[in-house]
RNA sequence: GGGAGCAUAGCUCAGUUGGUUCAGAGCAUCUGCCUUACAAGCAGAGGGUCCGCGGUUCGAGCCCGUGUGCUCCCA
């Protein structure tokens, strides 16, 4: 069979995908084997993958099929996530460019749009999920609304309610104007702004209504900072510190708010700083969350200004309909006009800004739904704390996890949208509320509240409002198994907990932390070791561009995974995005990296073709020097093994995937394979033809899981007759490591990197004949490995000797001397120069090492071992300075 | 303002109870090679005050203190 030049990664993708899914590989049903369960999170329905996912994605499928090759029964759940006010913003905005006004729909109509726009982008993260070869079992797939997920969450909503830990009620929110909804607070995006505060005059007048100056300077009115003029309107008191002498003659008094000449009380509280600003303060308590508690605190009525838009209200009596922003800019000219602002000063504040649109978002009153999350935070913080869910990499998020818990609030998690699961609360006209799973049961639960059995069920009228997509997405874990609207079934009892999880640490409070809390509430009976939703938590970084910078559409630094896909193939996607990911790190996204995958891939073609090729060649002979290759790359496969499973249980899969990267490209293609290729027209024996090919698999299957595609594809080339398929093919385990052989084998590549060096060094070029002597006290080692250094070295005659050649390249390996003998004439001043560098290097080092050793305290303090290794050092750099002495000698 | 992390080669980073010839890897760079698997390659090389200062120790890239710079989280 003819191969190909290079490697072409588009067909073999396509037609390993095929195959597994039709042999149903990666399809899981519960058996007698341990499970190794790992559920996808579920990216947005918004949009399509970006790197980030890329990265997580390859982290799961690299772990699952690891763990598929091991003997678990590996079962990754795929999904996706309404993500409900990202995804209503869009179909939003989708239906405007329509022509279409949300606002004329109804809401059964507008759903209709939404899960046509779920279907859509849906189907393009599950088919890049596919193209990425992520190893998924495709009938568990869910949605966060499918039927019975949402039941779920129904369930759970009247439970929480039912045990007093879900509540209703009007408090200072995080307010959406664009989306005009409410926000939890973790999804609040601080940002550093210059902005300006604004000293404005408020006229004051005693209670008689006599207008009050200041008795020691005279001055009028008081003047309060501000950097919000435009909320003036909702002052309901001015507030300052009762130990303020400034202040102190303002008891009883009133001030009038400019512009609407409203009378509001002065209060005192400490809680006002007399050295910021004026010392005086505007209470605002239907705008600011801290004017608030300070006006519940002194009875203060409340007035809101704004409507749900960010306009003003009729009770700003001015402005009216002016959007927040436009009204401030008016309000300053005016008060300007009117002299009541005293002083402008920059000043550097932080505003609130939503995570999903982008807007600044505006404290306001509002009765919402809260979870009380105390209770819920307690059992979640044990278990990590106690270990029964680890966090990787080391303990870096460990502290963040626990800060926010213990500082944990209440949640708000309702959400002014119809895009997510409608809130189960049910009002009848007299403002009872019924809390049931659906319309049926809130009637028979009115009725029974009621005492009656009468009553018409339409007149229980549904809160319009749904729950945060957090709300759902925080039973993922169990609900994929069904876990909640089927409890105890075949499959929850199987998968959960499941193994890992792997997300970025931007979501460790909105998610990760949420899932422990449901997992332990839902789980109660069971030991906490079996409650937690998953065993080890890995975070990755953020994936940023080669510049630093974060991803993002604007900057259009955000690549299409397809068009990488199609570029580098998927493997090399994985490699390079694997390669360049330390455990937990931001990572500088570089195709360059890419590039270095698909390199890779072109290599192991290239193996693949030396191997093809020398099957023609097997011939039945024994040979000495083939059986050593084979030796050295058996002991040095087992101890990359070793070190590769220790690697990936540590979840250091950079570092895995490099020493798999070294091991192939160094030891076996440049080494292993070079050793063992016979000279023009002479046979290979079957012996070693057949060690190789076994190699070579092994090899691929540990490779497997970072670059399933390739893997599969030289499986099958390797040995045709093959029907077996990679990705199921389970692992041996690491057979013997003999440290002799691994020692000779490094002998062996130092000798031959240093004769090379000499050849380079003296003007001879690589095809260059030269005859080599070696004068040492183990010349049994080098009888063995001479076949293969002459080869690799191109000498004519390799001999052990027991004195010194004259008229040679003289170069030391080791403790060894070697005579390199060539038929052009060389220069000795190279040679000699870089003898005498080695010499000083060598006596610096003995002198230190002698320095150590007549240290007395070292030689009492240190560990034996530790003397002895540094005695075994001197003994070392004394036989190797004598080797070069004696060769400098005869030049 | 509170907390956390980072600083090692031009770049990205390893360096796991302080002691192995410890100062490393990959990429990039330079030199020589189209050698019959591979120029998407082969062979070889150069490159660092381990951020500054101080301390502990027989011994510090590693531990402690401090300064500087950068990043993130929270209020």
């Amino acid at each position: 069979m003819e191969l190909s030049k290079n490697y072409i990664p588009a067909s073999a993708e396509d037609k390993w995908n095929q195959r597994w899914k039709e042999k149903q590989y990666f399809k899981s049903t519960p058996d007698e084997r341990k499970p190794f369960t790992v559920v996808i999170p579920p990216p947005n329905v918004t949009g399509v993958l970006h790197m980030g996912h890329t990265l997580n994605e390859t982290v799961q499928d690299i772990l699952v099929r690891r763990a598929r090759m091991s003997g678990y029964n590996a079962c990754w759940v795929p999904g996706s996530d309404h993500a409900s006010i990202a995804t209503e913003a869009k179909v939003v905005g989708m239906l405007k460019e329509k022509g279409v006004d949300k606002n004329t729909l109804t809401r059964e109509a507008f759903l209709k749009y939404a899960f046509e726009w779920k279907e859509k982008y849906g189907g393009i993260i599950y088919h890049q999920i596919e193209k990425l070869g992520c190893s998924v079992d495709w009938s568990r797939v869910t949605f966060t609304m499918d039927p019975d997920y949402y039941k779920a969450v129904m369930k759970v909503f009247v439970d929480l309610y039912d045990k007093g830990l879900i509540y209703r009620g009007a408090r200072m929110i995080n307010w959406d104007p664009s989306a005009k909804t409410a926000l939890s607070d973790e999804e609040v995006e601080y940002r550093d702004i210059q902005g300006k505060l604004y000293h404005i005059r408020y006229e004051l007048k005693d209670a008689r209504g006599n207008a009050i100056s200041n008795p020691q300077t005279g001055e009028k009115g008081i003047v309060i900072a501000t950097q919000r003029p435009e909320t003036i309107m909702g002052d309901t008191a001015i507030c300052v510190n009762p130990d303020d002498e400034r202040y102190a003659h303002l008891k009883n008094a009133f001030a009038y708010v400019p512009l609407i000449n409203r009378k509001i009380p002065i209060i005192f509280d400490a809680y006002v700083d007399p050295a910021f600003g004026t010392g005086a303060l505007k209470v605002t308590p239907a705008h600011d969350i801290n004017d608030y508690n300070l006006g519940l605190k002194h009875n203060l009525e409340v007035v809101d200004t704004l409507n749900e838009d960010g306009t003003l209200s009729e009770a700003a009596q001015i402005y009216i309909g002016e959007d927040r922003f436009t009204a401030r800019k008016k309000i300053i000219t005016e008060l300007t006009e009117k002299g009541a602002i005293v002083k402008e000063e920059e000043y550097t504040t932080r505003l609130g800004y939503s995570q999903r649109t982008g807007v600044v978002v505006e404290p306001r009153i509002s009765t919402q739904w809260f979870l009380k999350m105390k209770e819920l935070a307690a059992p979640a913080l044990k278990a990590v704390v106690e270990g029964d869910i680890k966090i990787h990499p080391g303990d870096k998020f460990l502290a963040t996890y626990k800060y926010w818990l213990e500082n944990v609030k209440d949640w708000c998690i309702s959400r002014q949208l119809w895009w997510g699961q409608q809130i189960p609360a049910w009002y009848d006209d007299k403002g009872n509320i019924i809390v049931a799973e659906n319309k049926d049961a809130a009637f028979e639960k009115w009725q029974s509240l009621q005492g009656t059995t009468t009553g018409n069920i339409d007149e229980l009228k549904q809160d319009e409002d749904v729950l945060d997509t957090w709300f759902s997405s925080w039973l993922w874990p169990m609900e994929v198994f069904k876990g909640i609207s089927n409890p105890g079934n075949k499959d929850i009892n199987y998968y959960y907990p499941t193994s890992v999880l792997v997300t970025g640490q931007d979501i460790i409070f909105f998610w990760v932390a949420r899932m422990v809390m449901a997992g332990m509430e839902y789980n109660k009976e069971k030991p906490p070791a079996e409650a937690i939703p998953f065993k080890d938590v890995y975070f990755t970084g953020m994936v940023r561009d080669k510049l630093g910078r974060k991803m993002s559409k604007s900057l259009g630094n955000s690549p299409d995974l397809l068009q990488l896909i199609e570029a580098y193939g998927a493997d090399a996607v994985r490699f390079g995005i694997m390669i360049s990911s330390p455990a937990g790190n931001d990572l500088l996204f570089d195709t360059a990296s890419l590039e270095q995958g698909k390199f890779f891939n072109n290599k192991l073609w290239n193996a693949l073709k030396l191997v093809k090729s020398l099957q023609q060649r097997i011939a039945d002979t024994k040979s000495e020097e083939d059986s050593f290759a084979v030796e050295w790359f058996e002991s040095r496969l087992n101890e990359a093994k070793t070190i590769v499973e220790k690697l990936i249980s540590e979840f250091r899969l950079s570092e895995a995937l490099k020493t798999i990267y070294s091991l192939i490209w160094d030891d076996f293609c440049s080494w292993y394979l070079e050793w063992i290729k016979p000279e023009q027209d002479q046979p290979l024996a079957q012996s070693v033809y057949n060690k190789t090919v076994e190699f070579f698999t092994e090899l691929l299957q540990l490779l497997h899981p970072f670059m399933p595609f390739i893997t599969e594809e030289l499986y099958h080339l390797l040995d045709e007759e093959r029907t077996d398929d990679i990705c199921v093919k389970q692992y041996t385990a690491a057979g013997e490591i003999n440290p002799s052989y691994i020692a000779e084998g490094e002998l062996l590549k130092q000798t031959i990197t240093a004769l090379r060096d000499a050849k380079v060094k003296n003007q001879l070029k690589p095809r260059d004949e030269i005859r080599v002597y070696i004068q040492t006290n183990i010349p049994e080692t080098y009888q063995r490995i001479i076949p293969i250094l002459s080869r690799q070295v191109k000498a004519s005659a390799v001999h052990v000797t027991n004195e010194a050649i004259q008229d040679c390249i003289n170069i030391v390996v080791g403790k060894d001397r070697f005579y390199v003998q060539s038929d052009i004439v060389v220069d000795s001043s190279a040679q000699k120069e870089q003898l005498q560098k080695d010499l000083e290097y060598q006596k610096g080092f003995l002198n230190s090492v002698e320095k150590k050793l007549s240290n007395e305290r070292f030689v009492q303090n240190a560990k034996p071992e530790v003397v002895e290794m540094e005695r075994k050092k001197k003994a070392d750099a004394e036989a190797k300075i004598k080797a070069i002495e004696e060769s400098l000698m005869h030049l």
